[in-house]
DNA sequence: TTGGTTGCAAACAATTTGCATAAAT
DNA sequence: ATTTATGCAAATTGTTTGCAACCAA
């Protein structure tokens, strides 16, 4: 039985087709970093010729980002952005020209971030960070 | 003449009421670490008895952006939220416990940060950085 | 006067929801 | 058989636009 049904039934939901295809598109764009909205996983399954409703792509997607599967990213971009959830953690740059997102790790930033907090008489739970890139000339 | 105007002028725009009322409703929160919403605007104007129109809100708030008196975040909710551009940047530590919000400006991250583009091929544009913190006991 | 500006309503885009049908357990 | 999920269409939310009336220069 392939894992992605484990995933399914450990978030609590019946193992269907829609769901299982979605997983899988997640994960096949999981190494490239890309990041696909909810609009790309429906039209990536159309064209593979899975017969599934934008409606339901975005309620699956929900609910995945419910059961932590996956990271919902409201980029500057207007429409939202979905991947799997992994526990290594990386920040974001994207792209404002095409969109592209990447994905980096900083050990310098990290660092400081916890200096700061501290500074303060905080900890960090968790933190946010994004840069806005254009392609230099 | 109050200094609205100049701003106003400079930016090629004319002087009008929504948009005096608009620039001083986010110059009384320049200071807070307060984010308003297009809605936000509109509905704190409307309850001090201006009567303006939400479209309005949004036209002047998007001339005010490419005039760059403010600037446009699309964080978290999937709705935008203005602030005066000030020529000092930071970014947040918000207190997930009080929800408090904290500015702070570190130059290692900043710069850090430019390397990081760089190393890409990229020059940010610009960026969000948010700590997610809790008081240490 | 006259060209920029407004408020309203209608148009839009991204996302969500109601419901009758269909599939999973 | 029962429960949960699906696809579709309609509803909602945040934002933009067309247009006739309006106001600053």
């Amino acid at each position: 039985m392939p894992s992605e049904n484990v995933e399914l039934r450990k978030a609590g939901l019946k193992v269907t087709l829609p769901r299982i295809k979605i997983l899988q598109m997640l994960e096949s764009t999981a190494d490239t970093a890309e990041h696909l909205s909810a609009e790309d996983v429906y039209q990536r399954l159309r064209d593979s010729g899975e017969d599934v409703g934008l409606a339901t792509v975005y309620r699956v997607l929900t609910q995945f980002e419910t059961a932590g599967l996956v990271v919902r990213h409201n980029f500057e971009t207007g429409h939202s952005v979905f991947e799997l959830s992994s526990d290594d953690h990386h920040d974001h740059m994207v792209d404002v020209e095409s969109n592209e997102v990447l994905e980096f790790f900083d050990e310098i930033i990290e660092k400081r971030q916890h200096e700061i907090a501290a500074e303060h008489g905080y900890e960090i739970i968790d933190h946010y960070l994004v840069l806005y890139v254009r392609k230099k000339d």
